[in-house]
DNA sequence: ACAAAAGTGTTTTGGGTACACCCATGT
DNA sequence: ACATGGGTGTACCCAAAACACTTTTGT
């Protein structure tokens, strides 16, 4: 679970029983992505080439949200992104469903029994340098379906239920757009999300209705068509119109 | 975070730095309630009474879920009862909050830093047979905001939130209720815990479109007025009809 | 002028909500 | 006969969904 620290750092610092793993979307060209690393795994003469998401385990001193926040920091170069755990992951073989996955994280863990914590996050890919900060990674497709180590297919699964799930009763949407967004690019982002498409004007005549939903005097520059308008979020608006029951279904 | 096992079995057996907490609600009398355990806790000559969920810690060769039927089982004797993981508390002072409540846990730890998962159940109260199975324990009123040790008022704010919300999502009302059971018992359950009120035709109205809501040919019996009509949940009937938008929205 | 996306209203349908009385049973 | 909860229908309003054309800009 852990690749940037060594074992004695491993020793000093950490909980060897407990981790973080992270899976980070990111929304580029509409197109969902999540970011996998690549490792090397020697096994019977051969170098296999695999992909997981990134995770680390859990410092003495820190509580799991502070080990999200150090993994996506190191991931994406960003801070005070959000992240929320989903799921705890605790099957007892969890590491040892391939033999060259287990020989390959053995030595880098002091326990054989690692409960790992899934915790999604969601980034704007334009705030990512993606030349500078990131190796051995990539973004990939979200609906790609690639095979990854571990358990971490079903910890995909369960990370993007959870992320449509959440989506549907939280302002999230606004975490993946610009701080200037047009009404298509909210709309694209839904329908790349949930894999579907929606009405243009019935979307629209839904999201008017969002007070804390700001129309800015200002339109696109750039787009060899008409420009449409910028709205922006207005997060205080929204925590003081909020009701109990309000969702955000498209 | 545990009590029914000596230091030695911890030792041999579990994983020191993750336990369990379980916040189990159970329906009666029209009430929402919730299993405490009561805890003597000696400190500067004096002895305090304090409550708390009960939890374990996690065994070696079990994953959490294991845990939790270990522990519902310990607590109301009950198999096979519905449990579900919600939040992973990790405050690395999760313990020391209070100087009592972490002297009196110290002495039955390895590690003074747990990590716990809290998960949330419901038990048909009328199953549980509370003379032989519970001492030590009681089940509170779910609203009575009891003063609990260590995170446990946090855990058990984070329980009830999740529990509406799945309530909402997913046919766990039925845990709650007889395997044959009235509309008014199904709809006074989830008044409790939405602490609201329904209006009893708009409320029958939709219940009779769910499909796998069977109308029995068996009505109440001992009742001094008309008796209500039985019904029972087909889960098969749910299984093949339900869709990805459903909700069980009152 | 053309391409490309922005922006805009009406109609139909179904669900949500508010509301009051008679019925069947036990005591 | 009375008390208790069981059981039922209608009217209004609003939200969801289906559907097509004009506008503005860049090239």
């Amino acid at each position: 679970m852990e690749e940037n620290t060594s074992n004695l750092d491993i020793a000093i610092e950490t909980i060897p029983t407990i981790s973080v793993d992270c899976v980070i979307f990111g929304y580029d060209a509409n197109e969902l992505k999540v970011l996998v690393r690549r490792e090397t795994v020697p096994y019977e003469d051969k170098v296999y080439l695999e992909w997981k998401f990134p995770g680390n385990h859990v410092r003495k001193d820190e509580d799991i949200d502070a080990t999200a926040s150090r993994i996506l920091k190191e991931q994406t170069g960003l801070e005070n992104i959000f992240a929320k755990q989903f799921m705890v992951f605790s099957d007892p073989n969890r590491l040892k469903r391939r033999k060259q996955d287990y020989e390959w994280v053995k030595p880098r863990l002091q326990d054989d029994r690692v409960i790992t914590v899934g915790f999604y996050s969601l980034v704007n890919l334009s705030d990512v340098d993606n030349s500078t900060i990131i190796e051995d990674a990539k973004w990939a497709n979200a609906y790609e379906n690639m095979v990854l180590m571990f358990d971490h297919s079903e910890i995909f699964d369960e990370a993007l239920k959870k992320l449509r799930y959440d989506l549907l009763h939280e302002p999230l949407v606004f975490e993946l757009l610009p701080e200037k967004f047009t009404l298509t690019q909210m709309q694209k982002l839904y329908e790349v999300i949930f894999n579907t498409t929606y009405d243009k004007r019935n979307y629209r005549r839904k999201v008017n209705k969002m007070a804390y939903l700001i129309p800015l005097d200002e339109i696109q520059t750039g787009v060899s068509h008409k420009p449409a308008r910028l709205y922006s979020f207005d997060r205080e608006m929204y925590e003081k119109t909020r009701t109990e029951r309000f969702d955000f279904r498209m």
